[in-house]
DNA sequence: TCAAGAAAGATACAATCTGTATGTATCTCA
DNA sequence: TGAGATACATACAGATTGTATCTTTCTTGA
């Protein structure tokens, strides 16, 4: 006697399984690089499965990337809840930012593959949300005059920009200290723009 | 009686030709969405010539972007060329990186499918050339006291991570004054970490 | 409880697209 | 001038995505 699995049971286990591979493999090759066949290739399924729950490869992969912001979201928050200040919140939730982004999984396929896959497309909507987060906290740091900038939105994209690429940096390397060094850096960045 | 051209001449027209659509159809669509085929089909040659020319589809990109970094650090020599200290070099060069980004067929090239296409392979070894520049530049200003930072390599990927998205932020707005708005935030950041 | 329908997944196939192997015409140069 | 190199065309093999269709297993309402 086979399964007895309720459908939503084996929905949740081959969606579950198909996004765990399907990560890996894009992190580790790229989204190009990797093939339907090859993520299904173990699971004991077939392309089959991976079509009718996904409905494409892009759509496996949007699927993925979504967890993978959620998780770096979570992160941030966990982080960033129990602070009082908004300055605070800002500064930790930018710390935060750099330790999530350590994860070697996360790093190619949120900063390299993500923004080539998904182009025009769901990009903007699902960074708008971390984005947002950073953007709001300056915008409000700005108007409380703890910080001077010419230009509240276009600062945050400053910080922006320095947040993903210093993430990469810290990733590259080997060195443990590097993390501290970008938080450092960051810090600076900050408080060199207080008022 | 056909031709009578040199070879030399046909393979530089034909290289030509296919550098400048390829370069059209890959910042409009993308890599992965553009075929070979379609790169040549109003070019009067076949894909034969392509493969001839370049090896493969990887080859015609990597002759794009080194095209189109080429042109970016031109840009940016001339503007900076006449100047006398580093601190100008430094600071005008991050200018006119700002205004050279604006180029919407740069943009999505080199921000987006570079870094994706050419992953591991030598996009380090293209953009190492762009990102030297500034290093180097910050590293003297640190090494004259002009800059004060905890780290001068950390630096100089913090500033660099802020001119890539502030580029991009610029280029997706059809305000004509973010530009100006742009090279005012990158001038606050160098100025705020004066000594 | 059972029959009808829905959902999960398998299988087979069509449509692309890349890259290669081979053939042909034109140019180069000793 | 003739042998070889070079530029390019043509034809084809291999891989990959997506779709259409079928089977099996669960779900649900009478």
């Amino acid at each position: 006697m086979p399964t007895k699995l309720t459908k939503a049971e084996q929905t949740r286990r081959t969606r579950r399984a198909i996004l765990d591979r399907a990560r890996q493999l894009f992190a580790a090759q790229g989204y190009a690089a990797t093939g339907t066949e090859e993520i299904i290739s173990e699971l004991g399924i077939t392309r089959g499965a991976l079509y009718h729950q996904f409905g494409d490869k892009l759509g496996v992969f949007r699927a993925v990337i979504a967890e993978v912001y959620d998780e770096i979201t979570a992160h941030i928050h966990t982080q960033i809840q129990s602070l009082e200040t908004n300055w605070e919140q800002l500064l930790i939730g930018c710390k935060a930012f750099l330790e999530a982004a350590q994860q070697e999984e996360l790093r190619r396929l949120v900063f390299i593959e993500a923004p080539a896959v998904l182009a025009a497309d769901d990009l903007v909507q699902i960074d708008q949300y971390g984005f947002g987060l950073l953007y709001q906290a300056i915008q409000i740091a700005v108007d409380e005059g703890q910080l001077e900038v010419s230009d509240a939105e276009g600062f945050a994209h400053l910080v922006n920009g320095s947040l993903n690429e210093l993430a990469a940096w810290v990733a590259q390397s080997d060195d443990p200290s590097r993390l501290a060094t970008a938080q450092a850096l960051v810090e600076a960045l900050l408080t060199r723009h207080q008022r």
